[in-house]
DNA sequence: TCCTTATATCGATGAATGTCAATCTACGTA
DNA sequence: TACGTAGATTGACATTCATCGATATAAGGA
C-alpha cells in the first residue's frame, strides 16, 4: 500500500484521453476486497443478520446451526471467516461460544464499496 | 429450496432462547450475495474505481485494459459481471464501448450490508 | 476418572470462479 | 468489397471455495 499510484498509459490510439488518477491502487483493492469477500456470501449474510438482530452479549453457535441448515463444522468455518476478517468477535463463556458484532465493522465494510 | 422459514428449533439444552424472528431469509440473502460477489473481487473494484473517478460520459474499455494488466477478454468479462448485476451500464458509440456508473446502484449495494 | 456436550480443526470432494488463447461480430475505412 | 480495429464470446485450465464426515479439544457433570 505504497505507491497506488499507476502509470497511466497515454494511449495514442485516439480513443482514450488518459487513466484517471486517484483510481483504486492494486493492494488496497486486495485488502478491500478479502473483506468483501467474507460478505458476499448468502450464508454469511445470514449467520450477521442474525447476530445483529440477536441479544446484545452474543449469540451462540447452537443458535446459529439450525435457521442454517448447514452443517455444525460448516457454520464453524464461516464464523471463523467473519471472526478473521474483523466483523465479527468471538468470546467464549463455559462451554458456549457466543459471536457479537465488532462495532463499527459493518460500517467500514459498506464504506469499502461507496468510497471507491 | 422452497419453504424459507425455517422451524426454528426451539432448542431444549438451556443454552439459548429461540431464533430471532427478524433475521434475513434465505432467497433474500441470496440476492444480496449475488451483487456483493460481484464487488467482491480485486479486478472489478480497480474497474469501478477506475469508471467512478472517470469521465461523465463514459469510460471506454480501451482505458480499463491498460491499468489492470489483464487480457482484453478478461476485462470483458469482468465488466459483463458488473453490467449483469446492475452496477455499471454500457453504452455502444462507434466502435467503442463507453460504461458508466448505474446512479445510485452502489450507494444500494453498500446498503446490503449496513441493513441486515 | 469417565462420559457427555459444545465447538473447532482436518482432509476430501464437488462446484464455482478467474484467467487466457482463439475465435467471432460489428463498425469504420481504403 | 476487403481490410483493420474494438470488443464480446467460447472453451479449456487452474485455483479457490463451500460443504461434509471424522476427529480433536475443552469444559462440566456423574
Amino acid at each position: 500500500m505504497t505507491a497506488t499510484s499507476l502509470p497511466s498509459s497515454t494511449d495514442e490510439s485516439g480513443c482514450c484521453p488518459t487513466t484517471s488518477p486517484q483510481a483504486m491502487g492494486e493492494a488496497e483493492a486486495l485488502q478491500a476486497a478479502q473483506i468483501l469477500k467474507a460478505v458476499a456470501d448468502p450464508n454469511r449474510l445470514r449467520l450477521l443478520s442474525i447476530v445483529k438482530n440477536g441479544p446484545s452479549d452474543g449469540t451462540c453457535v447452537c443458535d446459529l446451526t439450525g435457521p442454517l441448515q448447514l452443517g455444525q463444522p460448516t457454520v464453524s468455518h464461516h464464523l471463523k471467516i467473519l471472526v478473521d476478517s474483523g466483523l465479527l468477535a468471538r468470546e467464549k463463556r463455559g462451554t458456549w461460544a457466543y459471536y457479537t458484532l465488532v462495532p463499527h465493522a459493518l460500517q467500514k465494510a459498506a464504506e469499502l464499496i461507496t468510497e471507491l
